[in-house]
DNA sequence: GGCCTGATGTCAGTTACTGTCGTCAGGCTA
DNA sequence: TAGCCTGACGACAGTAACTGACATCAGGCC
């Protein structure tokens, strides 16, 4: 992974070959494929314990919470966490921003995120039209305030762009 | 494109490779990447209309119109374009069901139209955060309204569907 | 000391994609 | 009518991402 990290951000992801990764990390490309489904999936090793993360905290949220309340409650906690992370997690958001390649990827991960939100959400009691709306929101309010924080670097606190990005998004679809 | 269609839903997208899909429509292989950048493109040839559909909706929203209900007739408009192209986009949606690397093309797909549609509401002068979140908003509910669509044989309206899950937005993101 | 297991190396193969060059048909112009 | 130009295509060689099969080898365990 550092070595991966390192070499795409060096030279930029497409003018990486896997070979040199492995051989930057002493090993051959064969045990690169061993270890990542593929090229892209070594900027996104970290994410599974994300989701975790997220889903326990939409479990945990109180009983009594809205839905929203509940699914803002993950994605802050993820938030807290990708915070934890130093500047790894800035450095990968700018590998990921020059290819579209790895933007895809980063899209299907955080539609899976949608889809575990909504699946707890659904275990929760949160019938079904509402429950993938509702998470479908959080991850948007999430990528909007995700992308602040990439971007400001006076900004340091995700969750609270979160809960700014909530706030604006409820502004917004305020009906008439 | 019907060839790679045929294809796709006869033995599925990775079990097909582009030479047979060249093959079937009389070609080499060369000559479809001349027209089609990847395998993947060529299910998403139509995007661009479709793009080109829903700024020109948001654009030509009354002028009084809040944020939301712009770039909500941006994603109506699309919706009533695809109702239009009869059984294919459901094929397509089934086709791209199977596969994660298809599914990731779609979600870039969407994500650029939600910058299309940010971009449009900010040339109609709504800042930046409130912005890229309405478009998001937008996109989420069309990408919901959509599945539904898709997935009840019964439901014909999609533009209706479209209305009914922004209803259900406005309902999950009310404040308390 | 023998055996098993897990991580690795090696090698051959497939397929998506790219660069380059040659061909050829159709239309345009002198 | 002859020459020319252009745009679409075929042919061919090459790269790099992946995959499957088999061999090796170190460490732990009986």
């Amino acid at each position: 992974m550092k070595a991966a990290i390192e070499l795409y951000g060096e030279r930029g992801y497409e003018q990486t070959t896997v070979v040199e990764i492995a051989k930057r990390a002493g090993l051959t490309e064969r045990t690169f494929f061993r270890h990542f489904a593929d090229k892209r999936e070594v900027l996104f090793a970290g994410m599974t314990s994300l989701e975790e993360l997220l889903v326990a905290a939409v479990a945990n949220a109180p009983d009594g919470a809205a839905p929203i309340d509940a699914a803002i409650a993950g994605v802050e906690a993820a938030g807290a966490a990708i915070q934890e992370g130093g500047d790894l997690p800035r450095l990968r958001a700018r590998i990921i921003a020059t290819s579209v390649e790895l933007q895809e990827r980063e899209l299907v991960k955080l539609s899976l995120l949608a889809s575990s939100t909504a699946r707890e959400l659904r275990r929760r009691g949160v019938p079904d039209p509402a429950a993938s709306l509702t998470a479908e929101a959080a991850i948007a309010v999430f990528r909007v305030a995700f992308d602040r924080w990439v971007n400001d670097a006076d900004e340091h606190d995700l969750p609270h762009l979160i809960r700014a990005s909530l706030d604006e998004l409820r502004a917004v679809t305020a009906g008439h």
